[in-house]
DNA sequence: CATCCGATAGAAAACGTTTTCTATATATAT
DNA sequence: ATATATATAGAAAACGTTTTCTATCGGATG
């Protein structure tokens, strides 16, 4: 049983047990014959350093969380893909717990990371409050918001451009002579429902198209509840030729009705998505987005919150990840 | 800055720091008058308990971890909720790690995952030897393998049932009518390779087919080789009219490949998958599959883990979980 | 009245490390 | 020969808990 301790290492090579943690660590002048007498105990023992001792003496535990809505969102995946790729460079694990959407859950969740002592976290908050988060900062751990900010909240973060992408997928629409168009939205309360919106907006402003009440999903966050929305809208008589998606899973929500409906995209309906479109895997034509990075969005994540661990760069940072404009083909010029 | 100690507590409210922690975890006696004391001062510094010091105290970490070969993999990230969900009910966070497949990296994983003495393990493991696993095991790490077994290694196993539903899928090729089949597998040094191999070519010896090597992939993993091997092995001039796909990334590849050839499922070539085919969601006619219930697996999976650290049921299990058939549209009828 | 018991609470040991402080021996400089 | 570094290594404190071991005080029991 890797049961052996520093002191037993020490007993079986005959030195004291500060002269073996300066082996192990070697950061402290060690004569040959001891060392050699302690490596060669240490094998035979099987010793491993214990790492929770180490952590309560060090105040640094080398692992970091990363808290979201949905373990099984590829979205999230991703971020976590790129985020444990960095802070494995600085020997950090990764500790991933989900809320499920829920503000209270996620609070228990931050509550007992901190209790935990992480070094660093990651989140994706569900909670618009940001009290919790306040607590973390406050009792000193290092904290980067991804995907969503939350007012009142500085700390580090790294967001999409909304607005602006949103804007441009629906002039995209508007350019191709649409002018009845759906927003499938995510709820409003939260900043990318909101931003998303706004973009939306602005594009139908500009292009002097009223707004449709009865065109924009007000708050939905699943799949279901699109796929509902969606099924709805398409069934009444005045329906949009477009649709504009907050996000893959409101993407996801949008196909399965159409689906059900058996209207086509392109032929019956022109779509596009904020976000990555799993579906342009398998199906063509392929679903004209707005691209995002989300393994970078995980690996700038990394690097933003070692910044702060380090306190090489304490200034906390805010970026603003561009998004690309994937051009598919389900945009059907009309009129 | 949360960093009162048990200490500051005790201070703060006149008592010793036994009877701090005896409010705190309410398992002796203590007066009303100091009680009520103590609360209060807990409230009024914030105080939170430290939990690595408690986990050196109480041998318990309350961190299981999942090891895998790919975050991004949908199939592994179900495992990982269910997974969660259920280690939750104990009060045990997940700490999530990948190997990208390599060995080495598992290896390194697995070491630090000791030193950190995480109460259990759960994995999926890339490695065929065993011998890190045996060492987990040794250390007094209770360890549920999942997805994959490993020779040699005794302990609580959640596996699918490779061979019968290979076979199974295989013979509804056959019944209808298929003779030419190719099979797109992963590596054959992992068992459930040997094993989903082995259920193709029982299916096909009991109907008197002849096995044709170059319809079998010999020993690929990513979406890409697959994509390849399907590539060339349906641009020969004999080409097989049904395809086997013994996993949701070998799915993944061969899709790729029938897109770029411009073939069409069913009307071009029949695909059946051991999986669950995310495309389902997305495409029709959808592909017949033998599908698995991941987040069961998962959740499974919690259950064993739990039973072996409670003790309750310290005799490892292995549990072989059913599949079922589903009926897509992807197989002709031919000859 | 002596004894014992139950309720309460403090002191101290323990969990396994790291690091400061101190001590010794040897080598170097004066 | 004496003072002074230098290399090496042990003792002990510290990290923040939990729990055993003691101790005190009242009251109940003989």
């Amino acid at each position: 049983m890797g049961e052996a301790t520093i002191k037993d290492i020490a007993k079986a090579s005959g030195v004291s047990i500060s002269t073996v943690s300066r082996v192990i660590n070697g950061n402290y002048p060690v004569s040959r014959e001891a060392r050699e007498r302690v490596e060669e105990a240490m094998q035979k023992l099987d010793y491993r350093p214990n790492a929770i001792a180490r952590s309560l003496r060090n105040q640094k535990t080398n692992l970091a969380a990363l808290v979201v809505a949905d373990l099984s969102n590829p979205f999230f995946m991703e971020i976590a893909k790129g985020l444990e790729e960095e802070m494995a460079g600085i020997g950090c694990q990764l500790v991933i717990a989900s809320s499920g959407g829920s503000v209270q859950k996620e609070r228990e969740l931050l509550d007992t990371l901190i209790e935990k002592r992480i070094d660093g976290l990651v989140i994706a908050s569900s909670d618009n409050e940001g009290g919790h988060i306040k607590t973390c900062i406050e009792a000193g751990i290092p904290v980067v918001l991804v995907d969503r900010s939350i007012e009142g909240i500085h700390t580090s973060q790294i967001l999409w451009d909304d607005e602006k992408y949103s804007y441009q997928l629906t002039k995209l629409f508007i350019d191709n002579g649409h002018k009845d168009i759906g927003i499938v939205n995510v709820t409003l309360t939260n900043p990318n429902g909101k931003w998303r919106l706004e973009g939306f907006r602005r594009a139908l402003r500009e292009a002097g198209i009223p707004e449709k009440p009865e065109f924009i999903s007000s708050s939905n966050f699943s799949s279901d509840e699109a796929c509902y929305f969606v099924t709805q809208m398409m069934a009444a008589k005045n329906r949009p030729t477009a649709i504009f998606c907050a996000n893959n899973i409101m993407l996801q929500g949008t196909l399965q009705a159409l689906r059900n409906l058996g209207l086509r995209i392109y032929d019956d309906v022109s779509v596009a998505v904020f976000g990555n479109p799993e579906c342009n895997r398998y199906i063509s034509p392929a679903v004209t987005a707005a691209g995002q990075d989300t393994l970078k969005m995980g690996q700038m994540a990394g690097e933003l919150l070692k910044n702060l661990i380090s306190k090489e760069e304490n200034r906390e940072k805010t970026m603003i990840l561009k998004s690309e404009i994937l051009m598919g083909g389900s945009i059907r010029r009309i009129g």
